[in-house]
DNA sequence: ACAAACCATTGTTGTCGTCAATGATTGTTT
DNA sequence: AAACAATCATTGACGACAACAATGGTTTGT
């Protein structure tokens, strides 16, 4: 513990702090960042949502559900990149609570549309400031104007990478 | 119900293309896609390092053993941000594979300072590019400078929160 | 009719995060 | 000095989560 670095390694550029000790090691990767922030996000995301009674996963599933009028689980799977097996106890769950339901594929039996039912609606319209909450507390340090670049930022990334 | 955080500032909405068909739903907040993209990762970074036989975790930890010259436990625990149980486990198969050595402390007997060994250090240089590979890999989509600006956000992000 | 591909489902495995409990040691109080 | 509380490393247990294999029912292609 006796490494009171005083020499300032040259990370290419003095854009970031580096006088702070979290940000020795592996923190100043921005994949590592990635990887950290992806969890604190999930766990603020469960949190806001554990009045519920609900899991990130079930609301993410929802918030889809609410753009594509019914949707086979297959679809939601690929679109929300959660396993096939993941998406059957996520629907049961919510279809449990009464905010989705089964229903039959008119041209493919083996196929079940998952479609929002009215209880889900409501739900969605009570709970939209959720994720917006979450969102705020996390950027909490970043301005509006910063927040947006770091949001194109994102989208371009999770795009390109697994859209 | 959930009124966490009156809106503070409306965040501009449009610079993101919302055409496009994964933007739909919760894909379009900012903190659900730094969960999403925090899982991918997280799967890249082990991927990279499973030929090794460690995992992210234990690459973490080392990355930050290399700039503290010894560190005990607790430290680790609250640096990187792991239970002091995981930091048990990780330590063991650290030791397990030579790359770092459980010393006591001097002045604190119940206190083991974990160091890195010679071993250890090897590793870490030759798998310098790993972390940096994964990066690449993640933040294939953006330029140069826009992978500075992301990085200076998230750093910014995961500094005033979790520092 | 037969085989191959697809869909939803179940089950299994390994990792991860959190918490409770223990033993040993240190610091503090009386 | 003795009793008490706090700290550190460790172990164990539990639930959540992701990835994968396997099954039954269904459609498609030959």
């Amino acid at each position: 513990m006796t490494s009171r670095k005083t020499t300032a390694e040259p990370v290419e550029e003095g854009s970031v702090d580096e006088g702070a000790p979290w940000m020795r090691g592996l923190h100043a990767d921005a994949g590592y960042l990635l990887y950290r922030l992806g969890l604190r996000s999930g766990q603020l995301f469960n949190a806001a949502l554990q009045r519920s009674g609900l899991r990130l996963r079930h609301y993410a599933l929802l918030r889809y559900l609410a753009t594509v009028e019914g949707a086979a689980q297959r679809e939601l799977s690929q679109e929300l990149g959660y396993d096939p097996s993941a998406i059957v106890g996520l629907v049961d769950d919510l279809e449990r609570l009464g905010f989705v339901e089964r229903r039959p594929a008119p041209d493919d039996r083996r196929r079940r549309i998952v479609a929002l039912a009215p209880a889900g609606h409501d739900f969605l319209r009570d709970s939209d400031e959720v994720a917006r909450g979450v969102t705020d507390e996390l950027l909490a340090p970043l301005g509006p104007q910063e927040r947006e670049m770091l949001h194109v930022l994102l989208s371009r990334v999770a795009h390109t990478d697994g859209g």
